[in-house]
DNA sequence: AAAAAAG
């Protein structure tokens, strides 16, 4: 490991690196706040890993993995860690985040060893794969040190857990729940707990775990070192550091919500019965080496996935509901290049470490915002172009308003030729009807039978045209990508297709009807029959409580009620 | 609205 390689194509090896790191902090940037800098200021000699006091045999692990330069969120923090001091780090996933903590740590806790079932650190994260990253970094940076490191994340044995508990643990990488489980056995304690790291604060609030962390973080001794980050501040989130930290040094390294200038984005409007259509034709058109397909729900990531399949693509289903080893096997096999497409919810939307994506296609606009940058926040690294197309029912143009206003950038239209056009009219109803209500699956199915203009309706001009009239504020109509009308695709779906998408969706709706109602249950509603307010009569006290009316015998009175 | 996390 010289620098040879960096003074000679500092280019090329600095983007690697620095892309390295971010692959080992999670994730793509979902906002590219450092590259461009990086490319425009005239480089003033960068700090390498040497710099930041780390101890020899660190230093050593991290020159092997290949590493030289500190990213900035490294080469600020390292240094604070290392003091002992709070931080309070506000930084993107893919910035290097996770090496900022994790490199410091395993200094400040070698040379001691744990006790067992007395963890000497703790790192919380929000999910089980984020926890499997930093477990995993923790092996890759401590080849020449000797810490323990046990990860405590559910769907797991929890007698592994509990043995590795027992040897006695210097870091515990854990996911709220399990630990909490754990703890309430008594397999775990937590107060020799000197070292505390609560990574991606702002996801833990949005999936409800902050009560969870707060009691974690009460089992844990008063006088301790916590390192806290997120990916934004917002007020709620700065109050929980608050009653987290103390004097904590605040780093900073992002901006506000931008997409990457590497990333080109499309959105197409289509009838809700031509999604699926609408991203066969995409991924046909598109020069794919491997993609994330987004969903919004559980079993429309697993009906998609079938879809896929069916239709001879390479595909995988990732989410929550599947079984964790399925979960983690289907994620390596994604990684290796052994399956091209990823249907999946929104576990991989963050964090996820899945380097060198080509695609990101949304089947559905995220029903947040933010959870759009950071889908299409997948691809798009180190320099490469990444593409991230989004597919957009007449019900979804305000969901992509407001990611418009969000990264203050349109999303250019593009055009799916050959498919039923979006008309002025749903539009404007789908722009009329009150959110929540209204939208969804049954006034589109209402839609879809009486306005539904009849395929030899569909113009070249006439759907898409109108579609632009509609928003004559958007200037970025014609920015639309021209490889994504290649001649061949200017026809109509195939029958069969046709049909087994819609047998698709009869199905779809079938299960939620299902899911929605389940068993049929009868009950009382609000209305109690009188006859269940008659107390049981007993012996000697029959007077004694006065109830009114109905009696036992007149079942057409409790039947009023 | 949905997803995530404890079975």
């Amino acid at each position: 490991m010289s620098d040879q390689p960096d003074a000679t194509a500092p280019s090329v090896a600095e983007t690697e690196h620095y892309d390295d790191l971010n692959t080992s902090a999670g994730a793509a940037p979902a906002v590219d706040i450092a590259r461009p800098d990086e490319s425009a200021a005239p480089a003033p000699p960068r700090a390498t890993f040497e710099d930041l006091g780390l101890s020899e045999p660190l230093l050593r692990g991290v020159v092997e993995v290949g590493y030289i330069h500190p990213t900035p969120i490294q080469e600020q923090a390292i240094p604070v860690v290392l003091m002992g001091r709070d931080v309070l780090g506000c930084a993107q996933t893919g910035t290097g985040k996770t090496a900022s903590f994790v490199l410091p740590m395993m200094d400040i806790l070698a040379g001691s060893r744990a006790k067992a079932r007395m963890p000497r650190s703790l790192i919380l994260e929000p999910t089980r794969e984020l926890a499997l990253q930093v477990a995993e970094n923790f092996a890759k940076y401590g080849q020449h040190m000797k810490l323990n490191y046990a990860l405590l994340i559910g769907g797991e044995s929890m007698s592994d857990q509990t043995d590795a508990l027992n040897q006695g643990v210097d870091v515990l990488i854990a996911t709220p729940g399990r630990l909490l489980d754990l703890f309430e056995r008594g397999r775990v304690m937590l107060a020799d707990c000197k070292v505390l790291v609560i990574d991606e604060a702002d996801r833990m609030l949005d999936m409800g775990f902050i009560p969870d962390v707060e009691r974690i973080v009460s089992l844990l001794p008063p006088l301790r070192q916590t390192l806290f980050f997120s990916a934004t501040m917002a007020a709620e989130i700065r109050k929980l550091a608050d009653a987290f930290l103390q004097n904590p040094k605040e780093i900073t390294v992002s901006a506000p919500a931008s997409v990457a200038t590497t990333i080109t984005a499309g959105v197409a409007l289509v009838q809700p019965h031509d999604k699926r259509e609408a991203l066969r034709r995409l991924i046909r058109s598109e020069d794919v080496q491997n993609a994330l397909i987004f969903c919004n729900r559980k079993r429309d990531v697993d009906v998609l996935y079938k879809s896929l399949t069916k239709h001879g693509f390479q595909a995988g289903a990732l989410h929550g509901d599947l079984a964790q080893s399925v979960r983690f096997a289907t994620l390596e096999k994604f990684k290796a290049g052994e399956l091209r497409l990823l249907v999946c919810s929104d576990v991989a939307a963050r964090g996820i470490d899945i380097g060198g994506l080509s695609h990101v296609f949304n089947f559905d606009v995220p029903f947040r915002d933010e959870d759009y940058v950071h889908r299409i926040g997948r691809t798009g690294r180190a320099g490469r172009e990444g593409r991230a197309f989004t597919i957009a029912t007449a019900d979804d143009v305000k969901l992509v308003s407001a990611i418009e206003s969000l990264t203050g950038k349109p999303i250019p239209r593009i055009e799916i030729p050959g498919l039923d056009p979006v008309t002025a009219e749903e539009l404007a109803e789908a722009a009329s009807a009150p959110r929540g209500r209204g939208r969804g699956r049954p006034a589109a199915k209402g839609r879809e039978r009486e306005e539904r203009p009849r395929r030899e309706a569909r113009g070249g001009e006439r759907g898409p045209s109108r579609v632009r009239e509609e928003r004559p504020a958007r200037p970025e109509a014609e920015a639309r990508p021209a490889e994504l009308r290649p001649a061949e695709e200017v026809r109509p779906p195939r029958r069969e297709d046709r049909r087994r998408d819609r047998r698709e969706d009869r199905q779809e709706r079938r299960e939620d009807r299902r899911d929605d109602l389940g068993p049929p249950v009868r009950g009382f509603g609000d209305a109690i029959p009188a006859f269940m307010l008659i107390p049981i009569p007993r012996p000697q006290r029959e007077a004694a409580t006065a109830v009114p009316a109905a009696a036992p015998e007149d079942p057409a009175d409790s039947a009023a009620a």
